[in-house]
DNA sequence: AAGTCTGTGTGACTAAAGTCACCTTTAATA
DNA sequence: TATTAAAGGTGACTTTAGTCACACAGACTT
């Protein structure tokens, strides 16, 4: 079976996006572009300027905040059927970002020129919706990032990091050295090495090189 | 000189929200209410609903993050000018919120029933563009918020907080105690007063009983 | 003036996190 | 198979932050 491009970003739509009103979904596939990313691939970078906004149809991202000597620390995972909040919004202002995606799997996106977004906010409500509810799970999302580092320690901050993982994931074997997990958190492999094996001990997980089983 | 509540209404307007189209003013103030706070008073509290859009027109309020433990966190200012951006989105889709407001000022406020916001929204651009940039700039300064918390050591945050403050404030005086500081960087008395004694050594402040003096 | 409350200063200690050094194990590959 | 690189384990130490105890000073009360 061939598919033309506006099929399957017709396609795209009707799978992830189904809540959009028909009339912006056949406003969507006539204007958006795919773009793909390797995983690995960094979709962007601090600083940059936004001149699409996208909207995830596969693949994950993960989200960070960098600081002046490159340190990195975890926000949170984008997944199919979500738009990149910045990108939203940032690209109505044209501003620059502040923060660096990257993707952790294969990721296919739709780019919508920013020059839309007005109009679709004014004619579709389900676009307009869609727009703020984003917003705020986003800004509610860094909220309780915020209660994490100002109110609990690493161990617990580990323990919810893990949860989150397994959890987004959807299953118990996390493929990660610990000195990956120690860059989302900001802190030392050491640190991190320690606190797993209390872990293992407490019978929370087990320990493998290079990857780790919940026993949740 | 005798106003009506509604020529007071349209005043307010006026002075805080002169980009806001001439229409947009216009409905705001037949249908909104003005709602007043004194210095001290909580706006709204954790896991309260909204069931109003709130403007600032006078005053200023502070934003925290609580705990379970009722442990508090500063996050930023609310000045005359800005509305809530939670109010914006949470009375939207009905949400709890989950933050503390309280008022440091006097603080006058109006309130907007939140059945008018998806017609403010798709009738007036100025609205739309107020709504997204206020949502940005919050999501800007927890960025930054959570730079602080994540990268930085206590001395280098208390530095940017009075910084902040000062700046905010407009004055050279900052009437709080070490205490008070402490609460809102979620940390020991102690910690301050010794960071703040050294701070003073290096001359960039003067110490005095429940106020400080910036040397900056 | 004596008593009390609040705000601040400070030494001594504890706990948590981060660093350093060095080792072992496992996987990859020459 | 021998060699090397990557991942992880662990003791010892330093630094930072938080806690405890108590002293002291200024302001306010009676």
């Amino acid at each position: 079976m061939h598919m033309s491009q506006q099929e399957i970003i017709a396609n795209y739509l009707n799978t992830h996006y189904a809540f959009f009103e028909r009339g912006l979904k056949e406003e969507i596939a006539s204007s958006c572009t795919i773009k793909t990313f390797k995983a690995g691939d960094v979709l962007m970078q601090s600083g940059q300027y936004f001149r699409s906004t996208m909207l995830m149809v596969s693949g994950r991202v993960k989200l960070y905040r960098e600081n002046e000597e490159g340190g990195e620390f975890f926000m949170y995972y984008i997944e199919s059927g979500q738009a990149c909040a910045l990108s939203l919004i940032c690209a109505a202002r044209q501003e620059a970002s502040q923060i660096t995606a990257r993707a952790v799997e294969d990721t296919k996106l739709l780019l919508l020129p920013i020059s839309m977004m007005d109009t679709l906010m004014t004619t579709y409500k389900s676009w307009y919706y869609f727009v703020l509810e984003t917003y705020r799970q986003r800004y509610e999302e860094l909220l309780v990032t915020i209660d994490h580092i100002a109110f609990k320690s690493m161990d617990e901050r580990l323990e919810r990091y893990l949860q989150t993982q397994f959890e987004k994931l959807g299953t118990s074997h996390l493929t990660m050295t610990h000195q990956e997990i120690a860059n989302d958190l900001h802190t030392s492999r050491e640190v991190i090495s320690r606190l797993l094996k209390k872990m293992e001990q407490a019978n929370k997980l087990r320990l493998n090189r290079s990857f780790i089983e919940w026993l949740g």
